[in-house]
DNA sequence: GTGGTCTAGACCACT
DNA sequence: GTGGTCTAGACCACG
């Protein structure tokens, strides 16, 4: 996991954005145990509070649930198909950049172009 | 110009941004003056403060200049072809999503098929 | 007369500082006649009503006086000896910059020596 | 730290200079702590907004950086030499004074008199 | 505790 | 009329 400290978004929700988005992709599945509060904490060189902000959060929704012995682990997903989620997520943002080159004035042709160029440079 | 105050997005951040992007689209031009302060602020509904803030900031990043008494102007942008940088503004940000959807190890093709689906629902 | 309006410094304030040095220096003598406000309104590029206040300042402090026929005429000055007037603008000026490099931890063999280099380049 | 309200220079301006001076001058080291927002304000009697005006300055120019909750940080300052950098600030302010001397009329040979007088006053 | 944002309202300087 | 500064005081997010 790694914390861009100058970025300005808040320490605790860069950590659940990672958490959420290694759960939709399957690096965590269900049952799995999240770090150590403390780990976590010395390993990214922050305060604990906010390690322990970030897992509660991952509680409320949902994703996560603690136990009274100790440890933060995966829960199950309830509406099932994560890829369908996943794509969900892309297609929002997609839809966002997409209107902000409109208000740029930049065509639909050029759009595309410029979205064929960047997807041209990844691999797999 | 419109603002969302529920966004959780500052108010100020919110001018600045549609400012920017109307100087990007050509929609504002050098020399162009900006809704006074005040004119603002009612319009808004909200306080004069906040606006100033937006034009201070959009001083200090070169896009206007103000003179007390005067008003708060457009200038002339450097760096020349604004349809350059607006293109560039977008390929960064599809760079950001199509980053996030191989996190979620969605494949180029899916990617591409998603972008697709998105952008034929658009006009223009 | 050179206005900048970039500086940050009141325009009235640059015309009434520059018309005094004139004044001290003598360029400007007892009797001489100011240019007229629109002549330099115009001339600079400013709104007239900037230069109507910096004569009036100027004919607040005795330096000029206005003649009901038209015109602002440069007074002869009290306090006599202008050289020393000069001379005691420049001293605290001095004052000021050798308290900035005491603040700065410049030593004060280090302070003259800074001051001869831009001396000696200066001619006359 | 000291404030002259009387002066008419912007009181979040003055605090912005002292604290520039102290970093230049080594008195703030890279790392060290300002004093928190509501601390300084409480100390120099002025309201916590002028404050954060003048703290948000200084992390705008990058010569310190904020954190919710944590403080306001002295940055390690890039351009390296910082006795350099005083100079450089004493060097055109000698420059300015000489020129408007110059513009008064005063000798070279006048100037250095004058200049030594003041400077001979001065301890260390 | 910290900084960040916003409102409300005042006063000033400039054009 | 314009922008610029400051106060007072509130609320929020962060660590």
């Amino acid at each position: 996991m790694k914390i861009d400290i100058q970025s300005g978004i808040p320490i605790y929700l860069q950590i659940t954005e990672q958490i959420k988005l290694s759960v939709l992709s399957g690096r965590y599945r269900s049952g799995d145990r999240l770090p150590s509060v403390r780990e976590l904490a010395v390993g990214l060189r922050i305060n604990p509070n906010t390690v322990v902000k970030a897992y509660q959060m991952l509680k409320d929704e949902g994703i996560t649930d603690s136990r009274p012995g100790g440890g933060n682990f995966v829960l199950a997903q309830e509406g099932g198909d994560m890829t369908a989620q996943s794509e969900d997520i892309i297609m929002k943002e997609f839809q966002a950049v997409i209107d902000k080159a409109g208000m740029l004035n930049v065509s639909k042709e050029r759009i595309n172009k410029l979205f064929q160029k960047i997807l041209s440079e990844r691999k797999g």
